[in-house]
Formats: C-alpha cells, structure tokens, sequence
DNA sequence: CCCTGATTCGC
DNA sequence: GCGAATCAGG
C-alpha cells in the first residue's frame, strides 16, 4: 500500500519552493527534502518556472549553458586588432613562465602596473598575473614611441633569435 | 576535483 | 511530469 516513491506532493513542492527561494542550492534542498536528487529538485524548480532565481547583483548570470547543440562559440569573427592589445603579445604561457623564472628579488620594474581601464596608448602592454584574477595588471610603464612595450619588455618579447636560443628557459611553445 | 545551475531526452 | 545524464562554468 504504501506509494513506490514521494514524488512531488504539494508539501514537498511549497518546501522546495522555501527553500529554494532562501537561496539554498539545489544540493542543499535535495538533502533536506530527502529521496531526491538535485538533479530532480533542478528539474523540477525548472519546471515550475522557479528558475534564475537571484540575478547577481552587478548583472552576470552566475553560470549556465546556452544549449546543447551550440555549446561553442560558432567562430569569433576575430575583430582585427583589438588596438588596446598589443601587435603580438607575448604567448601567455611564456609570460607565466618568464614570471616563475624571474627571481623574486629583482624581478621586473613594476613601478607602475595598471588595470585594463587604466591603460593608455603610451603604456606598456606587457601582461602582468594571472589574466582571469582580478590582480591582472600590465606593466603600465612608458612604451617606446611606436612599440606596445616599455624598453624592459621590449627586450624580452622582441629577443633575437640568437640570443633565444642562448637563453633557452624561457621558451616553452609546444 | 569540488561545486553550481541548465538542458536534453528517454521513460 | 520526472530525473539521470550530460553539459558549461566557477
């Protein structure tokens, strides 16, 4: 006599409801409710139209997906030159790998360092941190007229060939 | 690897 | 309608 499952009885859907709107995640609820999944609580918040609770507060969805069939993007148009970015910057890979080579002690001359907002055309480009922290900066230093770089950086992305292959730690490609 | 929610689709 | 599988992203 006794129901094969709960499913979604009208305490079950006002307590998902709660819950829900308290901010819990779908884990949390799935937990609490008990017999069920989260996938099941998501399911089942989507289909009471409960989704996208909460818009963050400056506007970015938290996270999702758009859809299955175009997961990807279906190719940038690439936008030419950014102009903001520099001609040809230095592969990020070998940015990190000059960075964690570079001794701590006089490392670079990071006198200025600049956000992205806070460059200008005369500025040094060369990128500085982790490009996805929020600590990213460029160097921000006075570029050489006509170089997206400042003489420091310039030496180093601008390297002869023979002087590379001399100093080879900083390689990396590939 | 942990987590989040979103979407799809067979049941 | 349901929810596991799968996905995108933090």
């Amino acid at each position: 006599m006794m129901d094969a499952g709960p499913s979604w009885t009208k305490e079950r859907v006002e307590l998902l409801k709660r819950l829900w709107s308290e901010g819990k995640s779908a884990s949390q609820i799935a937990a609490e409710i008990g017999g069920v999944s989260r996938n099941a609580v998501i399911g089942k918040v989507h289909r009471l139209g409960l989704a996208g609770r909460i818009v963050k507060p400056n506007g970015a969805p938290p996270a999702g997906r758009k859809a299955r069939g175009e997961a990807e993007l279906p190719a940038a148009p690439a936008p030419e030159t950014p102009a903001v970015l520099a001609p040809a910057p230095p592969a990020l890979a070998l940015i990190q790998t000059q960075a964690a080579a570079s001794p701590p002690a006089v490392a670079l001359p990071e006198s200025a360092r600049v956000t992205i907002m806070e460059l200008r055309e005369f500025m040094c480009r060369w990128p500085m941190g982790d490009p996805s922290s929020p600590e990213f900066r460029f160097c921000g230093d006075r570029a050489i007229t006509g170089l997206p770089y400042c003489t420091h950086h310039s030496r180093i992305a601008y390297q002869p060939a023979a002087e590379r292959k001399r100093d080879r730690r900083v390689v990396g490609f590939r």
